[in-house]
DNA sequence: ATTGAAAAGAGGTACGTTCCTCAGATAGGG
DNA sequence: CCCTATCTGAGGAACGTACCTCTTTTCAAT
């Protein structure tokens, strides 16, 4: 005998499989009695919903939108990549999905964007963008209108999101500053690198990797961020600047985008050798930089985990189930030259 | 209009819906030109089959048995926990998942447990033993029977297994030497630690291990394996003698079980503050090892994703899919006291 | 031209669920 | 007591696929 069916708890709870329809899907017409009748026959039988043959019969489809920052990162790139995959395989089956890029520094083009949005075509949307009071309302808005709503990466802790899902930020920069305190051999100076401290990622990461710094290697310096906003001829001047100017230096922590340029102008500042480097998100560039020992470690997050994270989600939060959060709950990985996947 | 259905490329191709049938399901009876126009047809609609609907109408059912050494593993025993996690969780949907334990240190013993399945309940067979004549000859009889078979957490290259789930054991055992010549300062004596070399894990790992120790890491000198043999007393006794008799040393690497034995003979010793102590596997008690900073790093894999990979291609092997590789490669994961999960 | 096997079609039932209609039962208020 | 509103029952049609049987067509060998 398989699994007990909808006609199996009819049967035991002595009712219609009409009724015990109603009941499981909590439609109204029926009685306190009954309702408590038909539960406790779904409890004695370990009776469990075929998801497969409910959304089969009707004819669900979900429709997320993704909304991605749009332009160079290769790490929004990977992201989409993990989406497109995800989509052609069974983990997107009856899902329909869009991806919207945004360009991430212009909080209107955002909002514009989310305005845009045709809510009465959509059940669901996984944000990756900067939280600010403009996506906090624009957030609002679309609760109202009824879609479930991810942050994806970059959490957005003040709106009315339904989930978050991506890593700690704080975590990573502690576990950087781990990799940096235990990888220095001696003492000197490390240059934070970021593209800007308004973006609240980067801002945590520098938290925990600071916390860490002073608690546990004061043998270590972590100097002030440098913030290259956008401009990578203004990384390159700040980077070999640096780089000539301090011969203590020992570490680089690039917390953000803009890894090939940073280790471009490290290349030719001729000091790369000697320092230990750390980036996070496994891009392409960032694989054969390990392969080559330019950089010592990553810090990542598997793409595809987020992209099937915040699609379980996304339905759990459609069909209003529970959210198992130890299952969504995204690992922080290392990456070494040696455990290149 | 939603996905296109059998209906659609039966249409399409100009043919029944039983030829589109016989055509998708690889059944006799059709014409090469006529498998031609319903290929094609599939193709042009972009027709992907609805597995679900699939699998509800064949009322397929996947009865898998995973093979697991029995004893105080808790490694073992945490993958017993995914595999139960697995099974409430749609993950295993439509399939039937018994457990069964060997003792892993007797081959007969183990060969006994293979034969006494019953072959013609059950459809696939995940396998976590140690590679020996007589289970490379168990494998081939089972396979003769016509069951689907994936050699788990440890492979079985020279049987006759469908496929591989866990990691790489060499690159494994390179990547704690990377992290053990990083995480040293300065020079001396490392430890290393394994049940039994004979077991072709921690043969693998060693390799790995001295591979990078010696071309990259000449200021630390890998010691020869202590082999305890599953004697706990034992262990305790070659610890605490090698670090009364060692003052030069500096790590130690535990290549597999025993970890807690280990830690409560390094504690003993009065010297684990100054090592730098590596082992696999994240078992609770490494858990708390690493939150205590009295493990300094610990290479695991995830067991949520080795058994849904083994279910993933076992389930693949039984309906003769393919099996998509990238997705199935397990990644050697680095957890230290700031990314624990 | 006849035969016969292989190929293709036609039509059905089933899987577990949803959702619909229509009819019958039960309750509470007048 | 009847009347109405609310429950409940029975049955059926769908969803997309699998698989079955029973015909009909095709086509090459005789």
């Amino acid at each position: 005998m398989g699994r007990p069916t909808v006609h199996d708890i009819a049967k035991e709870a002595g009712v219609s499989l009409a009724t015990v329809d109603r009941v499981l899907n909590a439609r109204p017409g029926v009685r306190e009695k009954t309702i408590a009748k038909v539960t406790k026959a779904v409890e004695s039988l370990g009776y469990v919903r075929d998801t497969y043959a409910a959304n089969l019969a009707r004819q669900r489809q979900y429709r997320f939108a993704f909304v991605l920052p749009e332009g160079s990162s290769q790490f929004a790139n990977s992201l989409k990549a993990a989406l497109q995959e995800a989509y052609s395989s069974n983990v997107a089956d009856r899902t329909h999905l869009t991806i919207v890029r945004v360009p991430p520094q212009d909080p209107h083009a955002i909002v514009r964007a989310l305005k845009s949005l045709n809510t009465s075509r959509l059940d669901g949307l996984a944000l990756m963008v900067p939280e600010t009071p403009q996506v906090r309302d624009a957030v609002a808005r679309l609760k109202d209108a009824g879609l479930a709503i991810v942050a994806l990466v970059s959490d957005l802790p003040n709106s009315r999101r339904d989930f978050f899902v991506g890593v700690n930020s704080i975590a990573a920069g502690r576990t950087a500053a781990l990799l940096m305190g235990r990888f220095v051999k001696g003492q000197g100076e490390v240059l934070v690198v970021a593209d800007s401290l308004r973006s609240r990622d980067s801002l945590e990461r520098r938290l925990g990797f600071d916390a860490v710094m002073t608690s546990d290697y004061s043998n270590l310096k972590a100097l002030p961020t440098v913030e290259w906003h956008g401009d990578e001829a203004r990384m390159e001047r700040i980077i070999l600047s640096s780089v000539a100017a301090r011969d203590r230096l020992v570490g680089v922590y690039s917390m953000g985008a803009g890894n090939m340029t940073m280790l471009s102008a490290l290349r030719k500042s001729g000091r790369l050798g000697e320092l230990v480097v750390l980036t996070h998100e496994l891009t392409p560039a960032m694989h054969t930089a390990l392969a080559q020992n330019e950089v010592a470690a990553v810090i990542a997050q598997n793409v595809g985990h987020l992209v099937r994270s915040a699609l379980r989600v996304l339905r759990n939060v459609c069909d209003e189930l529970p959210i198992f959060e130890a299952q969504e709950r995204v690992r922080i990985e290392i990456v070494l030259r040696e455990n290149l996947p």
